[in-house]
DNA sequence: TCAAGATGATCAG
DNA sequence: TGATCCTCTTGAT
């Protein structure tokens, strides 16, 4: 589930796992044979998230640039690590735990300039509280692109993707074919403190829950609600099922070759 | 057994 | 905008 917080919490994870130590870095599958070979016993300095990117940084400065992509999974387990299954791109082995990291888009080695220059490009990232949201909103509002594609814009906004895109857009009430420039500030301002909050939480839980029962106390009495993403949504992937608020069918559309996801009747074009 | 689809992003045209 | 890459799971045949 690679959007912004999982990679907050794998960062976290890493720096648990192996932070401090001398790690085995390997990769069985071999397409980062090269990269690994380099960082394979060195020491974990620090591992550190910025948008949908991962950064662990070893002691000699070498830093391995992970980006899991549509499909990628970073998984750990205990010590000792079993041989490998499938296609293991990168593993790193401590004396605890051990991390296999799979199908991921990529996986490479940055120096820290390099470093500095993906994460410079990113966007506002909702997870950082030194984020500046007045730059995405100058973004937002500058353009007629429509606010459901510059939500997942990482360049705009950094971490979120479609699950929080579409499910920030029901809370607000707002259409995501909606032109950015038609964004108010007062709006903008809502989904930004709503995106903060929604992922501070997908961090602390593991997952995307988005349904305020306490806030919607109808959708209290409809069918469980849980996408096999594993959290509570909206519109998430219930294309053609009852919204939880209004009883009106889901919609689906593919904008920017992605799936979107809004209630006709909560989310109105205006 | 095989094809389709998936929470992402890039590149060519 | 469409093709492509990465891997695994699910559902159809």
């Amino acid at each position: 589930m690679p959007e912004g917080h999982t990679l907050y919490r794998l960062a976290a994870d890493i720096e648990e796992s192996f932070g401090g130590e001398a790690v085995r870095v390997s990769s069985p599958q071999g397409r980062f044979a090269e990269g690994a070979a380099l960082v394979d016993g060195q020491i974990v300095e620090a591992a550190q998230s910025a948008g949908k990117h991962l950064f662990i940084r070893f002691v000699d400065e070498q830093i391995i640039h992970i980006h899991l992509g549509l499909i990628g999974a970073l998984t750990f387990g205990d010590a000792p690590a079993p041989p490998a299954v499938g296609a293991v791109r990168l593993r790193i082995e401590g004396s605890r735990r051990y991390a296999d990291l799979r199908g991921a888009m990529v996986c490479e080695l940055v120096t820290t300039e390099a470093m500095g220059g993906l994460v410079g490009q990113l966007g506002a990232d909702p997870l950082r509280p030194d984020a500046d949201p007045d730059r995405a909103y100058e973004r937002i509002h500058r353009s007629r692109k429509a606010v459901g594609a510059l939500l997942m814009d990482q360049t705009v906004l950094s971490g979120v993707g479609n699950v929080y895109r579409s499910e920030v857009l029901f809370r607000a009430r707002l259409h995501p074919l909606t032109p950015g420039q038609r964004v108010t500030r007062r709006r903008w301002n809502a989904i930004w403190d709503d995106l903060v909050e929604l992922m501070a939480e997908g961090v602390r839980l593991g997952r995307i829950d988005t349904v305020r029962p306490e806030h919607e106390p109808e959708a209290m009495q409809r069918p469980p609600r849980v996408d096999d993403h594993g959290g509570e949504v909206y519109v998430y992937r219930r294309a053609g099922q009852q919204c939880h608020v209004c009883g009106s069918m889901v919609r689906t559309e593919i904008l920017e070759g992605r799936n979107l996801f809004w209630c006709p009747r909560c989310q109105r074009r205006r």
